[in-house]
DNA sequence: ATGGTCGGTGTCCGA
């Protein structure tokens, strides 16, 4: 089986592109996040067009906003954490093996990392918690759970450009860093991109538009992530960071996370 | 130390 994740910053304006990804990857499940669109306009005809028959959506205008596009069919769930606000930043599905698929857009927090001061800091902690909480309560780490996503968080000193420099930038603050540890103790879940790229190796997800020679430069942070609890470990089979995909025409700030199971 | 760029929407907000 092989899963996508990828943030997509508008699923309309970037629809020629995740066609592309689809066709060149060709993924059995491609989970997207930022899709900034409400469900009625969702591009549904496009995706079903492509193989992608079984989809799972939740959207708002201009904000946010998930998609799961899948081969395989799936039971959709109608769990979704909104921690004090509308946003639409969680779903999820069962797979017909019984595994449980989440797709998470994590609040990327604002500029300023205080919480007393930036409601939008108070919101990604608090949103971080509260799911640590509730993967704790329901589940087991000997059930089979996938969460992936954009968690807005880069949990290791190798996972942004400087260490230094970002430690009191949000994405990269020991507050947002030590909660996040806390969330991956929850069900003892497997961070896949370390599980095949070295502790100690530089690996980003995610380029500012902000930066026009990106790739020079070369200032990323890894922000996107799949996780599994640890009966799925042994069925990992590879991965892949798409960072071509920052180079395609009108491309997303994200990349496409790309992990292969042996299921 | 500062500002740099996107997307959706509406003349700004969130990233």
């Amino acid at each position: 089986m092989r899963l996508i994740t990828w943030n997509i910053n508008s699923v309309r304006l970037r629809l020629p592109i995740v066609l592309r990804l689809l066709e060149q990857k060709q993924p059995d499940i491609l989970c997207l996040q930022e899709t900034k669109c409400p469900d009625e306009h969702f591009p549904h005809e496009a995706f079903q067009a492509a193989g992608y028959e079984h989809i799972h959506i939740h959207g708002m205008k201009s904000y946010n906003g998930l998609a799961i596009l899948s081969k395989i069919p799936f039971e959709a769930s109608d769990i979704y954490h909104r921690v004090g606000r509308q946003d639409c930043r969680h779903i999820a599905v069962t797979l017909p093996d019984g595994t449980e698929l989440h797709n998470l857009y994590i609040p990327a927090g604002g500029d300023e990392p205080d919480p007393e001061v930036n409601d939008k800091f108070a919101h990604k902690l608090n949103f971080v918690d509260e799911m640590t909480r509730w993967f704790a309560d329901q589940y087991t780490p000997d059930q089979k759970v996938i969460a992936v996503g954009d968690f807005n968080i880069a949990p290791g000193e190798h996972d942004v450009w400087s260490h230094k420099q970002l430690l009191g930038v949000v994405s990269h603050t020991p507050p947002e860093t030590e909660r996040l540890a806390k969330m991956k103790g929850s069900l003892d879940w497997v961070d896949v991109s370390r599980h095949f790229v070295p502790e100690d190796e530089k690996c980003y997800t995610w380029w500012s538009y902000r930066n026009k020679d990106w790739e020079k430069s070369n200032r990323g942070r890894r922000l996107d992530h799949v996780w599994v609890s640890p009966p799925l470990a042994e069925a990992l089979r590879g991965h892949e960071i798409l960072t071509a995909a920052r180079n395609w025409e009108k491309p997303s700030d994200h990349v496409p996370l790309i992990v292969d199971f042996k299921l």
